[in-house]
DNA sequence: CCCCTCAACTAACGCTAGTTAGTCACCGTA
DNA sequence: TACGGTGACTAACTAGCGTTAGTTGAGGGG
C-alpha cells in the first residue's frame, strides 16, 4: 500500500528543470511571486526545498524565465500576424485573436507577467516593459491605419488599443479548459469584440 | 540644519490611521501586499515600524479594510445606477460608466483588490468574492435583458459581461491624472466601448 | 504642578524565507 | 567490481518579516 504520493498528482516522475518551472508557474499564478515559498514548489514536486537548486539557479531566475519567454512569445505572435498582410480589419482581427488565444491557452504565464513583472529587478524589468510597449504601439499603429482609411471609427487609437489589449489579457482571469467554450471559440468571440470596439460590425455573429 | 526630512514629501504632518491606510494603499498597489513591508509604509510616513501599531491592528487588517470598502463601493454604485431605471442600453451605459470612472479615480484600490483579494483569509475572502460575483451577475442580467429585447446582439451574455467588466478594470492599469484625458472623458469613451461590445453603435462618437 | 494619555521610540522575540555546505545513495559505464 | 556523476537528503546560516513589550517625552486638564 504505497499510501502517500497524493500531495500533488505527479509526485514521483523524475524532477527536471522543466517541471520545476512548471510548478513555479502554477503557484506564482495562484498566489503571486512574493506569496509563493520555494517550499511550496518543492512540496508540489514531492521533494525538499534545497533539492530545487539542482534544477534552477534561484527563485528569482524562475520568474525571469517565465516572463522572458512569455513576452517574447507575444511579440513573435504579433509579428507573424502582421507580416501575413491584409487590410487593417484583417490584421486587427488576427492580432486580437492570437493575443486572446494565448491568454486562454497560457493562463498562468499571463497572470504572472501581469502581476509580477514589477518584481523583476532593474535591467530586466525595463526591457520586459519595453516589449510590452512595443506590442502596444504596434497594435495602436494598426488601429491608426484603420482610422486613416476610414474603416475604423474611434476618438483615440491609444484608448482603443489599451482597451483591446487588456480585454484579451483578462481572459486569463476567468478562462477554464473545462468551461463551455474552447480557447478557439473564446478567441474568435473576443477578436469580434475588438472589431466592434473600433466601430466595425462583424459580418457574422452566429457561431 | 534639519537635513533629512526628504524621505517622502509629507513626512511631518501628524500620523493618523487614515494616513497609514493611504500609505499602505499606495505601496500595496505598487508592489503588492506580500511585496510590501511594514517598514516601507512606516518609512513613507517618516516613522519607525512599531509606531504603526498605534494606528492599525495589523498589516492584514489594512488589506481587509481596503478591499472591503472598495468592493462595497462598487456594489453601491451599481445599485444606484440600476435603480435609476431606463432601458437596457441606458443602464448598461451608466453601469459601465460608473465602474470605469471608479477605476480611473480609485486606481490604487482597484489594483489592490484585483491583485491581492486572494491573500485574504477565509471567511472574508469568500464574502469579497461573493460581492464581485454579485456585480458580475447583475451586469450579465442587464445584458441578457437587452438581448431578449433585441437591442443587444451577443452570442453569450456571460462572455460579454466578463469583457465589459474587465475592460473597465483595466483602466486602473494605465490611467494617470496627468494624462491627456480626464477620468470623465475616459469613462465616457469606455462606456461607449461597452455598448459597441454588445452590438450597439452609439449615436454620437464625437467628443 | 502633577498626572494621565497619547504616540513615538528601542529592544527583542519567534518565525519563515531563500540559500549554501556537506553528505550519501543510486546507477550506468569502464 | 570499482568509479564518477547525478540528484536527493539534512543541517545550518543569514536576513528579513510582523509583532509585542517596555520605556520615554510631550501636551492638556484637574
Amino acid at each position: 500500500m504505497p499510501a502517500a504520493s497524493s500531495e500533488r498528482i505527479a509526485a514521483r516522475d523524475p524532477v527536471t528543470s522543466a517541471r520545476v518551472l512548471d510548478g513555479a508557474l502554477t503557484l506564482f499564478a495562484e498566489r503571486g511571486y512574493h506569496g509563493t515559498a520555494l517550499s511550496e514548489i518543492a512540496g508540489a514536486l514531492g521533494v525538499r526545498t534545497p533539492s530545487l537548486y539542482n534544477h534552477m539557479r534561484s527563485k528569482h531566475d524562475l520568474l525571469e524565465a517565465i516572463i522572458d519567454a512569455t513576452t517574447a512569445g507575444v511579440l513573435e505572435d504579433f509579428h507573424a500576424v502582421r507580416d501575413a498582410g491584409g487590410d487593417p480589419a484583417d490584421v486587427l482581427f488576427r492580432a486580437a485573436r492570437v493575443y486572446a488565444y494565448r491568454h486562454a491557452t497560457h493562463r498562468r504565464e499571463a497572470l504572472v507577467v501581469n502581476r509580477d513583472t514589477s518584481s523583476l529587478d532593474e535591467p530586466v524589468r525595463s526591457s520586459m516593459q519595453a516589449r510590452r510597449r512595443e506590442h502596444e504601439h504596434a497594435l495602436r499603429a494598426v488601429i491608426a491605419a484603420g482610422v486613416e482609411q476610414g474603416v475604423f471609427v474611434v476618438d483615440s487609437p491609444a484608448l482603443a488599443s489599451f482597451a483591446i489589449r487588456e480585454l484579451c489579457v483578462s481572459i486569463a482571469r476567468w478562462f477554464s479548459e473545462d468551461g463551455p467554450l474552447t480557447a478557439d471559440q473564446v478567441a474568435d468571440q473576443y477578436a469580434g469584440f475588438a472589431l466592434r470596439i473600433v466601430g466595425v460590425q462583424p459580418t457574422s455573429t452566429a457561431s
